[in-house]
DNA sequence: CAATAGATCATCT
DNA sequence: GATGATCTATTGC
């Protein structure tokens, strides 16, 4: 399992910058099984989307630098949280060059620490695998909002680190949620079979 | 189980 | 003034 059974949430020292100088694509794959770590609070990705700087319409940078995209353009390494539906937060990290646009959206966590705090934040919640399986809601899990709007990742209070020891897994491939412009581009990436990736997405189906 | 309505507001046209 | 990278509750089979 992970370093949440000795006390501390995790050993090693956050992801660094230069794992997210890269496309968002690859970013998006690749920090799936990774850990979110926010106070007390920790969980592992399972469930990640790129929204790309080029040939994307779905990304909110699509229309070109404004004062709310001036983020997703800056350095990689940092947050990206916006508001939608006027009620919700969503978490992504800015991937790519300083000057270039792209982010990988965070849609799903499996909490690992700090769960009974979770639980307090989502009062709503069921059980265990509600508390964070949708972009909305691991955002309020995790107590991560505006203010962490282009935080340092590698500096913290919000870091990312790689799990003390991967387990393997597949990566599934579909198409990204609630979007309505380049809907069939194949960038949302998962960990096959994981009972933590958000519902309504048309996989993971059992039984 | 599937489909839908409503909540609610920052951002951009 | 319209539109969302959503979630929950409710209605309808």
């Amino acid at each position: 399992m992970n370093c949440a059974q000795h006390g501390k949430p995790l050993c090693a020292r956050p992801l660094a910058r230069a794992f997210y100088h890269r496309p968002a694509e690859q970013v998006a794959r690749d920090l799936l099984g990774k850990i979110v770590v926010h106070g007390a609070t920790a969980g592992r990705i399972v469930e990640t989307e790129a929204y790309l700087g080029q040939g994307d319409a779905a990304a909110h940078s699509a229309r070109g630098l404004t004062p709310r995209t001036r983020v997703i353009f800056g350095p990689p390494g940092h947050a990206y949280v916006y508001l939608i539906y006027g009620m919700y937060e969503c978490l992504n990290f800015v991937t790519d060059a300083d000057g270039a646009a792209g982010c990988v959206l965070i849609r799903a966590l499996e909490p690992v620490a700090g769960i009974e705090r979770m639980r307090e934040r989502r009062p709503g919640a069921k059980g265990i695998e509600d508390l964070a399986n949708g972009p909305g809601k691991l955002t309020l899990a995790m107590g991560i909002t505006r203010r962490h709007n282009g935080a340092d990742l590698t500096a913290g209070p919000l870091t990312v680190h790689a799990p003390k020891v991967d387990e393997p897994f597949r990566i599934a491939v579909s198409r990204r949620i609630g979007i309505s412009q380049s809907p069939e581009l194949p960038l949302r990436f998962s960990i096959a079979g994981n009972r933590f990736v958000s519902r309504r997405s048309g996989a993971g189906r059992a039984s």
